[in-house]
DNA sequence: CATGAATGTAAGAAATCTCTTACGGTAAGC
DNA sequence: GCTTACCGTAAGAGATTTCTTACATTCATG
């Protein structure tokens, strides 16, 4: 049950941008502060979700702390999804069936 | 951009649940509502939310409404996800070979 | 046609989220 | 050592979410 950090983390735009930011390459707080429209602090305590949440690491260096994608929790997500996806396609294909069935009446 | 509001529909506790148990077979709001903590009118905002995000479908059955998992919202997921996946999975590899390369002088 | 069952919607209270400003702490550089 | 750059944390305001109770609607049933 780690996966519902992840959900959480991620119904952020905020956050989901910094995501996206953070997969063209490992960024500093204030170079992702600087493309977003939100303050810095902010920046900073979204980053803390996203940490918890186990999407992104955390590399001091120097005075900065360098922010990078981390695959662990994106991995829990993915068994969430999937889990999902597989009966959502069962079930498709079974109302697919009774729909066939009742046409051949 | 559609995704957006199915990482915003799984951000609550309660809507996982609700697809957790349509996982099983699809049912209407009143068998979902007694198998969970809040009220009936609760669920059936929830899953007016869920079906804003393509996420659960809908099929009125005399005075029910019946409620599945559509396989439509969860599609767009797994496609934001794999696309994070994938780059988070360089990074890690290009980490480890810059590790490796420092570790070789 | 009257009744009961199942559901959606409205309105409002309480809790949570997100942001900003202000402040404190740590490391590099002169 | 002093200054500057970079960052995290605290406190609080404003917006959003989530829930409940009350009500209106639709369809099956007698």
């Amino acid at each position: 049950m780690t996966y519902d950090i992840a959900f959480t983390a991620l119904a952020s735009e905020t956050r989901r941008a910094i995501l996206l930011s953070l997969k063209d390459a490992p960024k500093p707080v204030g170079a992702l502060a600087t493309a977003l429209p939100v303050s810095r602090p902010a920046v900073s305590q979204h980053l803390q979700v996203l940490s918890d949440a186990g999407l992104v690491s955390v590399t001091p260096e120097g005075t900065r702390n360098i922010y990078a994608l981390d695959p662990k929790g994106l991995s829990a997500l993915r068994g969430y999804l999937d889990q999902l996806w597989d009966d959502a396609l069962d079930a498709f294909a079974q109302a697919a069936r009774s729909e066939a069935a009742k046409d051949a009446l």
